[in-house]
DNA sequence: AGAATTCACTGAACCGGATAAGTTGTGGAG
DNA sequence: CTCCACAACTTATCCGGTTCAGTGAATTCT
């Protein structure tokens, strides 16, 4: 089957093709009957302008790129990455952009996607997540004039547009509800501690501890897989002074130190209580279901996604605070016994 | 950033761009000598194919694309699509195609994607998930004569091939396990009931059900989500014949079946035997750990990357059989009280 | 009324590759 | 020694849009 192209409709409607380039993309130089003209016989031969041409004399592709670096075992069980998917889409379809994605290794290979992708141009921007401190991805996109937004600072990204919640505020706030319902030693398990999102977590959950005079307030890092959550819980509870609080890093570690408190006979929330930062579907569904920081991830999504199609328009950019977790308590936490 | 093209290669090689052309493709029409020259020349250039030259000229536009097409709170649970991406990616990547990918609402609007895409000739080929009864896309990607490879089936999708799991052997598997353990009372509580696959498990359920003497054999239809899935498992334990096994259609809704038996005083395995369908790590976390059916995910997309990618070179493929589901017993399933 | 401006459109160049057709130069067969 | 075949290129055209520089006619201004 041919695809309709605008000689197609240009012989049709008895006029030239650049007239139908000009009455297609709403361009003076057209009067509004012959616009009208043009435009009914696009649809009724359901014309799509082939991406490719359009792209190879303007400069948009109306793309942009997303790459994941996490091995595929770890993508799976975090529904964050599919939440931030869709937020995307639901904004980037309005305006009928695409979402072009790729899974890679290391961030040494993230750079090299950008290069060729930049190359190709197959993609008018790129959204950055899980942002490294002196992350080699951002020199590279500035170098390239690739637009492009960050999701998971704050942090230096130059004159590149950032999206972030506030992680130090929600830590804060955890830690200042597990105090005043009466806990004195809690652990926090973090995800990859390379992320700066970790990074200020971490920093913040030292700062609010110490400012509240608890002094055996320890991180250890993790990977946010299951396993290593559930490894890292064990190590935790088998000392004299286990704490009786933990708050992890995503909702799948969580679920899995909650097994583990199960299987060493803890009980859940009175030996211990629990906290998940993420709060999908996974935490109401375990028993006790678990107190977590809710944030709207798709809609944090979306905001990156605006962000970054007006970075393409050219629109100077800046440092967005968007999609903030804030606590929602449920069976996991309660005072020690 | 100016961007290579081949013109700057000729220009330095002193060639012309016909030749780059033919160099950088592997076309004879070039000595070695000078192909090696003009290789070495782009390689230091950084140069990278400009993709929408390339499309508008030749055929391919080396993308293909996915479309998913469900509310984006039952994508984010479940484990099984970016299982699936990762293997897409993993074959793709390989070949350096992108993958395009569009969450829609309706199988309708999926049409329309699969439209503009194919007018845009923004992708050389589609991959197609959830395979329904009388699918409205098979006949429009026939008439498109887009390439394409179904998942989902098996159906009936004329010419366009398929790669499927044999759901049928796996239900009957776990039947006649269960039954072995003792079990006379079994119950499922399934996937959307539009969705072909579904429609095959049903009947295998049924039919291994009844060829083994048990009348009592239901299936509740439910949507995948945790919150039906438990809904769907309380409605069968309030009864007085109340199953002593269910089936689950995927993990994130065994998890809530257990959360449900629980809550309602039930001990798992002993008065209540479960089995998810898709072994993500999900199902070791939960206590106790559940017995699953468990299938290599990513090698089940990767084979449909494979396949997509043989009928884009023109090559005929047909009806693939590849990642059935085998049984992983763990604590969830026992002989019955 | 005549000049200046605006409008509605045409024709052609251009983007960056792929490729068919034409042009050399070289070596071997007759 | 000539002719032919073939390798190794060059030239030109095409893909399907966008956009700029015209062009003729209608309208406005003085």
């Amino acid at each position: 089957m041919k695809r309709p192209t605008i000689a197609d409709i240009a012989r049709r409607a008895g006029v030239s093709k650049g007239a139908v380039s000009y009455a297609l993309n709403g361009q003076p130089g057209v009067s509004e009957a012959t616009r009208q003209r043009i435009v009914a016989i696009a649809q009724e031969i359901g014309f799509n302008p082939n991406s490719a041409a359009r792209a190879l004399s303007g400069a948009s592709a109306r793309a942009v790129g997303l790459t994941l670096c996490r091995p595929a075992r770890m993508l799976g069980i975090e529904p964050f990455f599919m939440g931030l998917i869709s937020g995307f889409e639901a904004e980037l379809a309005a305006r009928s952009y695409a979402l072009t994605l790729q899974v890679v290794a290391t961030p040494e290979l993230e750079v090299e996607v950008y290069r060729r992708w930049w190359g190709e141009r197959r993609i008018d921007g790129v959204i950055v997540t899980d942002l490294r401190e002196n992350d080699v991805r951002i020199p590279v996109l500035q170098q390239l004039q690739l637009p492009a937004v960050v999701i998971g600072g704050p942090g230096d990204t130059g004159r590149i547009a950032q999206v972030w919640s506030d992680d130090a505020g929600a830590v804060t706030e955890t830690v200042r509800y597990l105090v005043a319902l009466g806990h004195r030693r809690i652990a926090r398990v973090s995800g990859l501690p390379d992320l700066l999102h970790t990074q200020t977590r971490t920093k913040a959950f030292s700062a609010v501890c110490s400012s509240l005079g608890l002094n055996e307030a320890v991180t250890v890092p993790s990977d946010y897989t299951g396993e290593e959550g559930g490894r890292a819980t064990r190590r935790l509870l088998i000392g004299n002074d286990r704490p009786t609080a933990i708050i992890y890093d995503n909702d799948v570690m969580a679920v899995a130190g909650l097994a583990v408190a199960q299987e060493m006979g803890l009980a859940v929330p009175g030996d211990l209580s629990i906290v998940a930062w993420d709060d999908s579907p996974l935490c109401s569904l375990v028993h006790p279901p678990l107190t977590a920081l809710s944030r709207d991830i798709a809609e944090y999504g979306a905001h990156a996604a605006r962000e970054l199609l007006a970075a393409i328009d050219g629109k100077q950019v800046g440092n967005v605070e968007a999609g903030t977790a804030h606590l929602t308590p449920r069976g996991s936490t309660a005072p020690p016994r």
